[in-house]
RNA sequence: GGGGCCUUAGGGUAGCUUGGUUAUCCUUCGGGCUUUGGGAGCCCGGGACCCCGGUUCAAAUCCGGGAGGCCCCA
């Protein structure tokens, strides 16, 4: 690079500096220069520019058929909740109050009841859910909402991964038995969640269940989804809560059973949230900027055409007839036609928005009857017939998606290391590390573990028991849990 | 919860120590000519001192407070 391109990468268009160096200023340069979001005069509150949004879209698509095939249904409820209501359910009040945002007057008038911007929607919506549930008949209850929220109460924002506002969806349903409960959560977890995340974004996690001190306040327990970003961190991709009768005793949500007896419902409740943005940024980008996941990404597929003034017409025409038969292929493909701007010009702008598939088309090819592909991933350029150009490129995005998640599991695998005892779990938490430990699940350990390190317990991995005569990492005395440690976002 | 660094145009910066003409440069942006296979070139134009208060004839610069951003520790 000549000294003139670096100074105007520094200064420009470009992402100044590696990721591997210093991932803060990179994923703070990748937001701003891929033009995903902005800061506002609100601290701790972003705009979702429509490159990100899109992409949230694109989530939001995948979500909704997949809980729309298991029943589930759209609704809204208000963003307010009345003090009183919020107050109801001992546990989950103490976990949410410090960082509620009030609504305190009308216009100069003091309200009578202060009201709560939801920091999530439980209460409000069991409300009316006391209400609607009568009978064994109206179960189960499945209803979903995409909204936002808001949580006030944090230092450090940073866009998408810790917003004061942010939107999500939640999951609330209610169940006759524990059992189906169970069932609920655990199929969003595996079925929806789990996919989504790994067949989708191509990030590899490790789901499991949270311990008492990380539960959701008022759920009976909660799993989890916990990825682990490059500097080391653990990430929680999104929960789902079995909250038990904890809801339903504080609302009184009753049903007359088959057997002609009033039971108590059992419920759940999960979402995820636009963080999984800041997932995939964290996970997938490099030195050029965003490496979005094939399908996940706005547009998969961008052509950029090579233009001279002989050959302008000509490529342009060839160049739309390549956009056809992608889109016919099920590629979502932009062309980029921008007269003003040179060919290299547009391969770096599309790098650092990750667009996946870059096709170059010029005189050359046109002549030869081939396209130049570029993976975004691997940004090797191979040339292509034009006769197998749809098939070729599907295959290439197959193939991203795939090498994608390789690559992220290998990643995860690298992270996490094994500690028998403290001295070795504080080594690892301090190199920047995820510990797999295992625990006698009395939580003065896991205190201690937070209070001298600074991590916490990420998750309990499903379907790994504690070998025979394992012992405690922190204390020493039989262990009962496997138990991830880190420190988090 | 504790500590540190920072804030000048859309982005990146110089100027601040020692107050003083029209606030520097790169990039972006608008117009024109020209060019386009890895961030082309030339000409013209537009755009900023985080906010409030104080000191002063005069504040980007000094003082006080606030807001915002970043980092480290717990």
């Amino acid at each position: 690079m000549s000294k003139k391109q670096k100074r105007e990468k520094e200064s420009g268009l470009g992402i100044s500096v590696k990721k591997s160096e210093d991932l803060s200023e990179w994923y703070t340069q990748v937001i701003q220069k891929a033009e995903l979001a902005d800061y506002t005069s609100v601290s701790g509150c972003m705009v979702l520019r429509p490159w990100a949004y899109a992409i949230w879209e694109n989530i939001q698509k995948y979500v909704d058929a997949k809980i729309k095939a298991l029943g589930h249904k759209n609704v809204y409820f208000p963003m307010f909740i009345p003090e009183s209501l919020l107050k109801k359910e001992a546990e989950h009040v103490e976990g949410f109050v410090p960082e509620v945002a009030w609504v305190t007057h009308a216009g100069s008038e003091k309200l009578a009841e202060r009201l709560a911007v939801r920091p999530t929607s439980e209460t409000i919506m069991y409300e009316s859910y006391s209400k609607w549930v009568r009978s064994w008949r109206d179960l189960p209850l499945l209803l979903n909402q995409w909204c936002n929220v808001v949580r006030w109460e944090f230092k450090h924002p940073r866009p998408f991964l810790r917003t004061r506002e942010f939107l999500w969806q939640e999951g609330h349903t209610v169940h006759a038995t524990k059992e189906d409960a169970d069932k609920e959560s655990m199929t969003i977890l595996l079925d929806v969640y789990t996919k989504l995340i790994e067949n989708e974004l191509a990030i590899a996690i490790l789901n499991g269940k949270k311990t008492e001190n990380e539960k959701f306040p008022g759920a009976l327990y909660t799993t989890t989804m916990e990825a682990v970003m490059p500097d080391g961190k653990a990430l929680q991709m999104g929960t789902s809560h079995n909250l038990g009768q904890n809801f339903a005793k504080a609302f009184n949500i009753t049903f007359l059973d088959k057997d002609e007896k009033r039971k108590t419902v059992w419920q759940t409740s999960w979402g995820v949230t636009t963080r999984l943005i800041g997932a995939i940024i964290m996970a997938h980008g490099d030195d050029k900027g965003l490496v979005l996941p094939p399908k996940i990404a706005p547009t998969q597929a961008v052509i950029v055409p090579i233009l001279f003034d002989k050959t302008k017409k000509e490529v342009l025409k060839e160049a739309e007839k390549i956009k056809e038969s992608l889109e016919n292929a099920g590629i979502s493909t932009h062309l980029d036609d921008r007269d003003a701007y040179s060919a290299g010009f547009k391969f770096n702008e599309w790098e650092l928005k990750g667009v996946p598939l870059r096709i170059e088309v010029g005189p050359r090819d046109i002549e030869n009857k081939q396209v130049v592909l570029v993976r975004r991933d691997i940004g090797e350029k191979i040339i292509i017939k034009l006769s197998s150009l749809a098939k070729d490129a599907k295959k290439a995005l197959d193939e991203m998606q795939k090498e994608l998640l390789e690559k992220s599991k290998k990643s995860l695998d690298e992270k996490i290391k094994v500690a028998k005892e403290y001295n070795e779990l504080k080594k690892i938490i301090d190199s920047a590390m995820i510990a797999k430990i295992s625990w006698c699940e009395n939580s003065k350990c896991e205190e201690k573990i937070k209070e001298e390190t600074g991590a916490t317990m990420r998750v309990m991995p499903f379907g790994e028991d504690v070998k025979t005569g394992a012992k405690c990492a922190v204390c020493g005395k039989a262990a009962k849990k496997v138990v991830y440690v880190g420190k988090s976002y």
